[in-house]
DNA sequence: AGCGCTTCTTGATCCACATCAAGTGGGTGC
DNA sequence: GCACCCACTTGATGTGGATCAAGAAGCGCT
């Protein structure tokens, strides 16, 4: 039942980026895997090497490292994005990062392997590559711009008017440590003015 | 005297990454130009829509962006690498940042039409474009961990061990910024302790 | 439903680094 | 060569947010 796979998602998710003719497609489909997370679970560790890319079906991940003790966010995965260690991905060395399933996940996934052989054969495939990794780059542009430009404060108020959705999700804790404060700081923010 | 540009620092570049096959390389070659700025010129400017991208041949830029008049620099180009607005270039709309040769520089460049062209013609050229991008995406998650893991002390102590040459041509409060500090501070931890 | 663990809240205190201020020195341009 | 402008240094003071501490409230698990 390839055909079931993400419901049209994944060609979908490609199509944003480039166009595929369907014999093209029908050598990109099948590589493409569904894999199930439980709330908790973790889909990339650190110290691991990864060899999964995946589109997020269904569910929420959180992006983040540990350092003395500390958990360090660095973001979030939902419907329509990407999600894992892209890190270690590209890399092809142990991961320095934790992916986890915030809820639980539905991801649609593609081997590392099967995926730089797509790259090999379909010029439009690596063309994909080139754009979502512009993509990021982009969004960790404007992300460095912002810490560097805001107060904890603005941070705050930045994401409850951008992303207020996130805040019914995500334990406050990890909003507060992806906009780089503690959460007593986040929970006194909140109480004084939202 | 096309075959003069660079002295074969373009080739050499791109093969880090792809071989390219000589009548491959007689596409490429024509397009690059060499652009000569002296200390202290922009090579990008904030407002400016970047339609250059860059291999350095000779001297150092800085990476920045200004916000409430102050200065916050984000990186150095020099010998080898790349430079530029590289989010304004593939955004295609107004920059943020500013690019401003520390030193006299001198850059190979190529037009953002002229590459996309190529990126048309050569698949080794796509692959090339995936390829430094995902350096990049690496290269900056490595610097977000630093800044998140080190205190102004450690990321002063690993500058000074992994560039040392930055501290003899960067103005202090320019590597103080990239730092995450100001230049007292910088200043400060030079006197008390190398 | 009740137990236990984790998260969240709220207050008191602390501190690394910023800010403000003033003086010194080097490089650049005329 | 001199003047001006920055960059750099050094000291005094300020502060945003961290840390420490101790309850309260959720929430999963059995």
């Amino acid at each position: 039942m390839a055909a079931a796979i993400g419901a049209g998602l994944v060609r979908t998710t490609i199509e944003r980026y480039v166009k595929l003719t369907d014999p093209e497609w029908a050598l990109v489909e099948p590589h493409w895997h569904e894999r199930s997370f439980a709330k908790a679970a973790f889909v990339s560790r650190a110290e691991v090497v990864e060899q999964w890319f995946y589109i997020v079906r269904e569910g929420v991940q959180r992006l983040y490292f540990e350092h003395d003790g500390n958990e360090h966010c660095l973001g979030f995965a939902y419907g329509g994005s990407w999600s894992g260690d892209y890190d270690s991905f590209v890399r092809q060395r142990p991961g320095r990062f934790f992916v986890q399933a915030v809820t639980e996940s539905k991801l649609i996934g593609i081997r590392r392997s099967d995926l730089l052989d797509l790259y090999d054969r379909i010029p439009a495939m690596e063309r994909f590559g080139r754009l979502i990794l512009e993509e990021l780059i982009v969004g960790r542009a404007t992300r460095e711009v912002e810490q560097l430009s805001l107060s904890a404060r603005e941070r705050y108020r930045m994401l409850v008017q951008r992303s207020p959705q996130l805040l019914q999700i995500i334990a406050q804790k990890d909003i507060a440590s992806y906009l780089r404060m503690t959460p007593e700081t986040f929970s006194r923010m909140r109480a004084r003015e939202i």
